[in-house]
DNA sequence: TGTACATCAGTGAACGCGCGTTCACTGATGTAC
DNA sequence: TGTACATCAGTGAACGCGCGTTCACTGATGTAC
């Protein structure tokens, strides 16, 4: 399982006597072996059958051990959902790749990061989209989700702008319509859990096809968006 | 809460003895009842945040009771999902009404009926697509759903048909596309729980403008495809 | 129409379990001087 | 460099609670004759 950050090993080293393995007092990285493992029991059973006692079992440490990093079980599913929406971003960033080498094979790559994140990384997914998490409660969490979109957006304007100025769309339309078809998509076929429903294509097939047929329908073609590869 | 089926009234009275409104040593429609409080329940805290137990107190009935019509807990959930489906294939095909008055005014309509479903039900909706039930082990779940999408691809063979044999675009990719656009739109910003985001224009606009546009790429418009209202 | 009997759909008491949470505590770590 | 002290991040025992599940049981209903 990724877990997005990486782990801070020098704590963790230190935090062993090195006489017959055991531990030391201080677990040195409890907050992120929390999340660790919350991130495993989530892609186990789903956002449900995740529990405080279980992740402090997980991560070797006493049942009242956790309250010193989380105030309860929902603020570390936040944690957990707001984590998954960087983490998110940050794949999505580097799908687009800024726009290279044309804004359209970049769109199509993007809606590919989109659909491998709902596929590899399931916890965080279902935590981020499913978990019934109140988004509106959340500020921050409203905020990563909204940076996370902003990336759709960002590609939507660049192949807006390659088009001549009166030919262009609402490049917000665009993108909540981009961010739309591919969540469809990866929520109901391309998700790595047992909900995932067959589908007689690829996922990436699916959408690149819906895409590249909503584009049309905008007038947008490799030659007015700029080259396709 | 609308559940979908109607309730059978007469052995609900008939289980009343009327001295002093006690209730008779027999529910009469407990298997109902407890689906009703299901519904509730998973409306109100989520597909986690309903239990067995809470489902025969709302039921007015021992904990054991239960057990008598359901193996346990994911039986009764997965019940539950099935007549969403059930309901969700209604509400499509009145929404498609026979494809009157024209196949495409009738798309939008029955995509409007999908977010209204997503919406007005979301109990229904989250059993059915956001519980965890794995589909393959279900096999009645899988078939209900294939029905219900059925619908769908039945609107779009409708609307393929209306076209020059040259023009027409497969009706089961343009069903997927339209069922992944409805579904992502309706889980992001159309569903009726907390977990909604906000949107700056009405889900039912988003999803008619997309459709529009999906379509106009596919060279289908009102004159080629039966003229719209 | 009445009676005997089988079956159905509940009761209610009991159980073990794991969860969330609290509490006073204590070993480890960091810092001032 | 050493010491005293404050703070941090854990322990582990305990609690009340609600859940899932079982059990022998029993009142209500339906049916055969």
């Amino acid at each position: 399982m990724c877990i997005g950050g990486r782990f801070e090993l020098e704590p963790l080293i230190m935090s062993w006597t090195g006489r017959g393995g055991r531990r030391s007092y201080h677990h040195g990285n409890l907050r992120e072996a929390l999340i660790s493992a919350a991130l495993d029991l989530i892609a186990q059973k789903g956002p449900a059958g995740f529990t405080f006692a279980e992740a402090a079992r997980a991560a070797g440490v006493s049942p009242a051990a956790p309250y010193r990093h989380f105030r309860d079980r929902d603020a570390l599913m936040a944690d957990v959902a707001l984590r998954g929406f960087q983490h998110f971003e940050r794949r999505l960033t580097a799908g687009w790749d800024e726009g290279r080498p044309s804004p359209l094979t970049a769109l199509e790559r993007m809606g590919g990061a989109y659909l491998a994140f709902a596929r590899e990384e399931p916890a965080y997914f279902s935590a981020m989209f499913e978990a019934g998490l109140p988004v509106a409660e959340h500020r921050d969490l409203q905020e990563a989700g909204d940076r996370a979109f902003g990336v759709l957006r960002q590609g939507c304007e660049a192949i807006v702008a390659a088009l001549p100025p009166g030919k262009r769309p609402p490049a917000m339309m665009m993108a909540l319509h981009f961010w739309a078809l591919s969540h469809g998509i990866a929520s109901l076929f391309a998700r790595g859990d047992a909900a995932r429903r067959a589908l007689p294509m690829t996922p990436e097939e699916l959408l690149e096809a819906a895409t590249l047929v909503y584009l049309q329908g905008l007038g947008i073609t490799a030659k007015a968006g700029g080259s396709a590869a």
